[in-house]
RNA sequence: CGGGGCGUAGCGCAGAGGUAGCGCACUCGCUUGGGGUGCGAGGGGCCGUGGGUUCAAGUCCCGCCGCCCCGACCA
């Protein structure tokens, strides 16, 4: 491709409104433009990276069984409704009218959609397992749309399905399909790790979320420092360091004045005693029903495993309203002894304690030595706090590590939630009707081309690995109206296009510098220079972008050498 | 949805009641040709939008729209 005949703007100056290296560095190295916030172009550049990576996608889907087809975007209302999810999923769901006022979802993910059509295809044993997926534009309106294509109301995403007959096949797809992912993106040139993860609005009993490591990463990598547990900070469980045990003696219950003091804070600092003494008494609304969570006071609630622990559709914090109705006291001094008619869950972490502190459902009070039992109960114990990096890891009790990365695949056992919801069964061989069990696996398309520029650039621009890089060549002919440079430029065009190259040539009559900081801010991996000064030794550069490195070769060489760069970076 | 910031040429920005500017990009001419060459001449603005104040509004006031950041929330 010669670079006059396409469109790559290229831009000297940040754009204004990005805040991320790949966001940056996506606009001006010509890649994408923004058409309304979330919502962006793929140019010529940006398109050719989205097939490279699509290509490797493909082929390992095909190798890991799975066929490639085509659903729908419009969805029917009915199909949502008819799998629960039509209020479940909530605001992120865009949802339009046509002219007869039918009601229909822009698909955010298509578990409903291939259910559907797998139910009506699908009624006997023989033909499963089955393994569909495709690529395809998603919708979904975020909360807030950021970093680019990060984060965008649409998006490119390869979705697939999986069907077996029971939870021992579907364990051995959902194998395949971690062990294909695992291919993939050490194919893409990325550096990244897969991490348990909780199943959140897809559903189902188990997940992994596969993270390309990177500081700007939005998602918290929980992992051991020893041995093999990794999970994003969601579904992280961890040890306490300093598990409080239980002290001989209770001691009476005393209520103190605590004048204005609402937080752990302020009261440990009023009391000068640990956070660890205390205890969070957290309100919150569960669906309908109003329910108190007890934690440590050092450590946060998790949401999400209240949410999974309790099994409730939507979880939120009470408002400061309800709280007052609640517990007759503002914010901040709420406590588990006197409640009735609220279930108090609580974290493992409160389990052992004793003597501890806590709000006493009076403005400007605090109670002292309460204990479990003799002063309330507890409904439930379970995990239910965000992991703290003094943690120990579950499994073999060394240290957590924190660190940062981008979610750019999702692999789900489903399970049975939709073909159970939208009956999706087949006959086995005693002819009994059976339920199908389903894996789903998804991968951020778009978001890998921004995931791979957070992982490798320089002050100059872009660094592409190869199997994603727009072109694997560039050719720079320093000088277009200089015959001599201009017909050896031709000549090596024509040699790498019968070697089938991908190939960009800089055609373009623009000054060395212009080309060659273009050339760095694009990022192709090598580039071929063509200059006066080397051309008077009959030989032209080979510059590789990642290594900097240069190598002078002739014509005849450029071939080989080409092809030993390649399988080598 | 709450808090904060910003909308002036394609991009990045200045201008704070009195004739709309700068740098880059763009067009033309010359020049230069190994890291954003230099000189000259040009084109391009409903100053986001609607209303108000004023003799006079990018500039002051009010509404709306858009964009970005933080938070709640989420692949």
């Amino acid at each position: 491709m010669k670079w006059s005949q396409t469109l790559i703007p290229t831009l000297k100056e940040n754009p204004a409104d990005a805040e991320l290296i790949s966001h940056k560095l996506m606009v001006r190295a010509g890649i994408i433009r923004k058409l309304s916030s979330g919502i962006y172009s793929l140019l010529p550049l940006g398109f050719k990276i989205l097939q490279k990576i699509e290509k490797i996608i493909r082929e390992e889907m095909e190798y890991a069984g799975a066929s490639e087809l085509l659903l729908p975007i419009l969805s029917p209302s009915e199909l949502w409704k008819e799998s629960g999810r039509w209020d479940v999923y909530g605001k992120e769901l865009i949802r339009i009218k046509d002219r007869q006022n039918r009601e229909f979802a822009l698909g955010p993910t298509h578990e409903e959609i291939i259910t559907d059509l797998v139910r009506k295809e699908i009624k006997t044993y023989k033909k499963l397992p089955i393994n569909l997926y495709q690529i395809q534009i998603k919708f979904r309106d975020e909360i807030r749309p950021r970093f680019g294509v990060m984060r965008a109301k649409e998006f490119m995403m390869k979705d697939g399905y999986s069907f077996d007959r029971d939870e021992a096949n579907a364990e051995r797809t959902y194998k395949k399909m971690y062990d294909g992912y695992y291919k993939i993106f050490s194919r893409l040139g990325l550096k990244f790790k897969a991490v348990e993860a909780d199943t959140g609005a897809i559903g189902g009993s188990f997940s992994h979320e596969f993270m390309v490591l990177a500081d700007s990463g939005e998602e918290v990598i929980v992992s051991c420092s020893k041995c093999e547990y990794a999970a994003n900070l969601e579904k992280a469980s961890g040890k306490n360091s300093d598990v409080t045990s239980k002290t001989g003696k209770t001691e009476n219950l005393q209520k103190i004045n605590t004048p204005n003091i609402k937080t752990v804070e302020e009261l440990t600092k009023f009391l000068n005693c640990s956070a660890k003494n205390l205890v969070k008494t957290i309100i919150c609304k569960a669906d309908k029903e109003y329910i108190a969570a007890l934690v440590r006071g050092d450590y946060e609630i998790n949401i999400n495993k209240l949410k999974n622990i309790l099994g409730c559709c939507e979880l939120t914090m009470a408002q400061a309203e309800d709280i007052r109705k609640l517990t007759n006291a503002p914010i901040g001094f709420a406590g588990p002894v006197g409640f009735k008619n609220i279930k108090i869950i609580a974290d493992e972490s409160v389990k052992n304690m004793s003597n501890f502190i806590t709000g006493s459902n009076e403005a400007d009070t605090h109670l002292m030595n309460v204990n479990i039992n003799r002063d309330f109960k507890i409904d439930l114990i379970g995990d239910i706090r965000l992991v703290k990096e003094s943690d120990l890891c579950d499994l073999c009790g060394e240290k957590l590590v924190f660190t940062r990365g981008i979610e750019v695949g999702h692999v789900f056992k489903l399970g049975t939630k939709y073909s159970k919801a939208l009956n999706a069964t087949y006959l086995d061989e005693q002819g009994k009707d059976q339920i199908m069990v389903m894996g789903c696996y998804g991968i951020g398309v778009t978001r890998i081309i921004a995931a791979s520029i957070e992982q490798q650039y320089d002050e100059n621009g872009i660094i592409w690995p190869v199997s994603i890089a727009p072109y694997q060549i560039l050719i720079t002919p320093l000088n277009v109206k200089d015959d001599e440079i201009k017909t050896t430029a031709d000549t090596i065009y024509n040699i790498l296009s019968k070697e089938k190259f991908d190939i960009l040539f800089d055609d373009r009559d623009e000054t060395a510098g212009v080309k060659l900081k273009d050339a760095d801010l694009i990022g192709i991996p090598l580039r071929i220079t063509i200059g006066s000064k080397t051309l008077k030794e009959g030989k032209v550069e080979l510059y590789v972008r990642k290594s900097k490195e240069v190598y002078k070769i002739s014509k005849e060489e450029i071939v080989p050498k080409i092809k030993e760069l390649i399988s080598s970076i």
